[in-house]
DNA sequence: TGCATCTTTGCATACCATGCAACTTATGTC
DNA sequence: GACATAAGTTGCATGGTATGCAAAGATGCA
């Protein structure tokens, strides 16, 4: 079942810390080994003798031989619904979304050269793409909550989750980081990142209206 | 790597007939195995002794067991692509996405029991769900290009797909579809499925504007 | 230091997934 | 209808994936 994410921040504690980095160990050794010699010839045993741990530990952190090479960033989620709670109370929910994640991938730039073999080992095996799609929405139902508490501010999410927009609105934003990143990894000397990232949501906003060209 | 998939409609030769009552089969016994036991109790041997046939047959139909779950209409994404394109051409764009999902929809409803059993299993087990949603990408880009033909009305799409539009409209579409069927399986007794729908696409025309109440 | 707790590891076991060769079943032709 | 061919199924062998369990090794705390 894979062991417990303790704290999501960065917690004091030599266990905890030792955990962070054989987690993070195992993560980059997959990827660089993908990014090598392609992601179906890497096998656990390969990827556990890169960071320096036995087989069974591998499994001890990923639930299967394919999250090693999907979840990037465990805390993601987290951050971003924080972003989401902390946004400025005059921003629409579409634009306090659009912030998270915009602050959270020009985090990701900080990694930039994992991050882009990243998206390259994806790439190059649909298999893995749909699974880490797929894995997004764990984080989608979270900022789905997250817009729910900032709509309605008290903290009782009822019994049976948000409520219809908070839910699309989640789930429309996930689709947009996605496509952005697609359209512009597909078009990357045209335009810069940003400017697909922010065409995606002033579309959003305006309905998705048929272009006029 | 699987068989390829033939034709997509209701082919006459003896051959795809039965391939296609194989694959029928060894997908709806997954299913109701599934449904009963738990997918994860539910092996590759007992989905192949359920349909029929050799577990090594099983594998000539899916790459792997969880595809079995996961993989209900092969077709789907074929006929929805076609309707876009045969859509009236007073439509706006994302108007005719809507009324081939909706078609599609329509038509899932004659398979009711099958597809709510395949929706329970689906929402039993996370790592399914996941899998599912990442499933839908590749229709999703067939509609893409879909979207594209219908702006452009010529055939050359390009060498590097459509362009950033057509994208994030089929993306969009797919994440409304999604949160529509999340939401109201989760809401049953409230409202019909359909209200559910048009509602999520009345959302996206308008810009996903912050509810007023 | 000494004890409680958590983590790693090896081992055993079962299942998943693919290549290969032999066998069986459709299709089209004579 | 019988034949040659192409297509699909099956069993076997093989190697990778994944989990439970118990022993050994770290860490946290009094």
């Amino acid at each position: 079942m894979q062991l417990m994410s303790e704290k999501g921040a960065a917690g004091g504690g030599l266990r905890e810390r030792k955990k962070r980095a054989t987690r993070a160990a195992l993560s980059e050794a997959a990827v660089r080994l993908a990014a090598e010699h392609g992601a179906e010839k890497v096998t656990v045993e390969a990827i556990s003798a890169t960071a320096g741990v036995s087989v069974r530990t591998f499994f001890n952190y990923f639930d299967s031989r394919d999250d090693a090479f999907v979840v990037i960033d465990a805390d993601a989620g987290a951050r971003m619904r924080r972003a989401v709670l902390d946004a400025p109370a005059d921003l629409s929910p579409l634009a306090a979304l659009r912030e998270a994640m915009a602050a959270e991938l020009a985090e990701a730039e900080q990694q930039h050269e994992l991050w882009r073999l990243h998206a390259e080992v994806l790439h190059a095996s649909p298999h893995l793409l749909a699974r880490g799609v797929g894995a997004h929405m764990a984080a989608e139902a979270d900022l789905a909550e997250a817009i729910a508490l900032r709509l309605r501010g008290d903290g009782g999410t009822g019994g049976d989750g948000p409520g219809l927009y908070p839910r699309l609105l989640a789930a429309v934003a996930g689709a947009a980081v996605r496509t952005s990143m697609d359209h512009w990894s597909a078009h990357q000397e045209e335009a810069a990142f940003l400017d697909v990232f922010h065409e995606v949501f002033t579309l959003l906003a305006a309905g998705l209206p048929a272009p006029s060209a």
